[in-house]
DNA sequence: CATTAAAGTTAGGTATACCTAATAAAAAAT
DNA sequence: ATTTTTTATTAGGTATACCTAACTTTAATG
């Protein structure tokens, strides 16, 4: 039972995130996410087994469970960060989460709290994704991404799988946000863009953009 | 031009702080409020006087301006965050010091600006302390304790020196806190307590605590 | 199948920031 | 003026989390 570091949280955090793409996470994917170098990786993932955090299978590592229940505690931490910082304190979308992610180590479970009660418990991040609860549970919703939608159909957009800032500033200029509908009018063949129709303006969108936006 | 870590933010904002209540600042005392052992404290000082940050004087530890003007602005980040912490989260004023304590060091400058703005710019924190400003510029007035008016003498509290929860909960059930306006009924000799009047109640009150508390 | 490329780990090292035990210096008390 | 106590520092050590360089294993490719 030693002691949790903010180090150990972005570990898990990262893993979580990086699984919901491809399951078991690789040591070069992690560290390229963490923007540290693989031995460093690979040394605090020996580490995070022996605390029984992860383990690793033939093709990388997997959250145990009470990893997974930490790298869900932190990420309710960080999505109510974000929640807080736009729509409390007036940040854009684009802006909030490089911050939210140092806040996440520095909240206690009274501020964490404090912040879902003011803030109503909301139940998504601002870019779409589920907060989960107080005990770990995770609404989760049969998505696809807008770019595997076919020509002339129809989507809500659920959530933006992105965190850099210029890509979320440009969406958020097309209009291409949460709750908003998007209507593929043509896709371009050999993977080429797609064009599509958000409030009533026309678009073309390269398709791995579009990958990052899902939609029900 | 280092690096600067949240440990030497901390050192920074201890060393201003017991400054306030005697100048050059003692090895000791700053481990003990730190809650450290001398000895890192000593090891750590020497770091922060070859960053420039304090200087060494026959009787303690002194603040260069860098420092001073670091240690501001990390006080600045602390008091926001408490303004944060109970003007929008509804935390008590006795809940808030070790969160902001943490906080402060998760906080861009962006994020301390946007907090500012959504405060409506606050100059003080809720125990009654100034909020330096973006430049550094802190207001101060001419205090005293409590415990040095004589009978009968009133004074409007305007700021706590305590972060102790029990102690500042303790305060704010008497109705001692910023901006009310206190009556010394009698002082008590040989150091003895006073009796004090709140808002029409009475109470007794030890000069130690009464020490604490500023008024003008 | 052999070679090359990619992915992962070991080895050895650094920086930061803490600790205890021992020692030195300064202040207070006798 | 000694002795005692307090305060500060040095010495030696630990934990955490990072690094580069070298090596090993696994996968991909001709
Ligand atoms: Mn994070
Ligand atoms: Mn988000
Ligand atoms: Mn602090
Ligand atoms: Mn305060």
């Amino acid at each position: 039972m030693e002691a949790d570091t903010s180090r150990t949280e972005e570990y898990l955090e990262s893993i979580y995130k990086l699984q919901q793409e491809q399951h078991p996470v690789s040591t070069s994917r992690l560290a390229e996410h963490l923007k540290l170098s693989a031995p460093s990786v690979s040394e605090m993932v020996k580490k995070l087994t022996g605390k029984g955090l992860v383990f690793q299978s033939e093709r990388g590592v997997c959250l145990t469970d009470e990893g997974k229940s930490l790298a869900k505690k932190v990420i309710r931490r960080h999505r109510l960060s974000e929640r807080l910082l736009t729509d409390i304190l007036g940040f854009n979308w684009d802006e909030v989460h490089d911050e939210a992610c140092r806040l996440e180590h520095a909240i206690s479970p009274e501020m964490e709290d404090h912040i879902a009660k003011s803030l109503g418990n909301p139940r998504t991040c601002p870019h779409g994704h589920p907060i989960p609860d107080k005990d770990g549970k995770l609404a989760k919703e049969k998505l696809k991404p807008l770019s595997e939608l076919k020509a002339r159909e129809k989507g809500i957009i659920v959530n933006v799988f992105e965190e850099d800032p210029k890509m979320l500033k440009y969406l958020a200029s097309l209009g291409l946000i949460p709750d908003v509908c998007v209507k593929v009018e043509e896709v371009a063949p050999f993977g080429g863009p797609l064009i599509v129709c958000v409030a009533g303006a026309r678009y073309a969108l390269g398709r791995e953009v579009a990958s990052k936006i899902k939609v029900k």
